[in-house]
DNA sequence: CAGCGTTATGCAAGCCAGAGCATAACGCCA
DNA sequence: TGGCGTTATGCTCTGGCTTGCATAACGCTG
């Protein structure tokens, strides 16, 4: 068999974000949750999804729409499903050209890294 | 005059980083502080240059030592300034790789953001 | 030989985002 | 009408990272 590598494991990764004054104003993190909350119809679905906590998720979301002044959700509860989220278009707009900001980031720096950390490290 | 736009000071950010099992292997900040210390010719000297404290540098690269399992700083300590530190060969190759993967993201991130958050925002 | 600046490292304190717990309103449904 | 799941939000507590403080050795230098 081949040499057992000595990066095992190893991976690179990225983390884009938007801020204005030290203020994180939208992160990929944050654009997940939203279309999570798209795909699921709910913030708590959305945050179960991720796997954290709806305490957390709320908080950065409407920290979010305090720092831009707009709504990113329209939400409702009560109902049959005892409430339910979605995005408001300027959300889905926000996201659409960050999605464009980012686009393959991920993808280039993860083939230069196989690339030059393909049999050796150091 | 031109309306106000609405992005003032916004801006997009970008990390990069190498992990192994959940453990930072190299990141943009820590290869910026080892270049840091190239340049000063000591730990001290690179940590105030990036404004953290001594102890903290000290702390972060003995820990990415401990990880990689080999030296990336050979120091002295006394003499005519104090001490002195300096790159190990293979922290340098390392460096040199890091900085091929990461080549050109972050301009590359910021020419899309500047395109595509021209004038407005939402 | 006393002093300085550096490396090296233990220990205690602080700081803060994240997480837990609690409460309340809403609107359907059995 | 009581129960359920969701939104919404206050208060608190904690786990982990960052920092500060302290100490010690080293080896020039005045």
């Amino acid at each position: 068999m081949a040499p057992a590598s000595l990066h095992m494991g190893m991976e690179v990764r990225t983390k884009v974000w938007m801020e204005q004054d030290g203020q994180v104003m939208l992160s990929d993190w944050r654009v997940a949750l939203l279309e999570a909350v798209e795909a699921t119809g709910s913030l708590a679905a959305a945050a179960r999804r991720l796997d954290v906590p709806y305490r957390t998720a709320w908080q950065k979301l409407h920290a979010l729409e305090g720092r831009w002044g707009f709504a990113f959700l329209v939400t409702e509860s009560g109902g049959p499903d005892g409430g339910r989220s979605r995005l408001t278009p300027q959300a889905r707009a926000l996201i659409a050209r960050f999605h464009q900001v980012v686009a393959g980031l991920q993808e280039q720096t993860e083939m230069r890294f196989t690339t030059l950390f393909a049999d050796d490290v150091a």
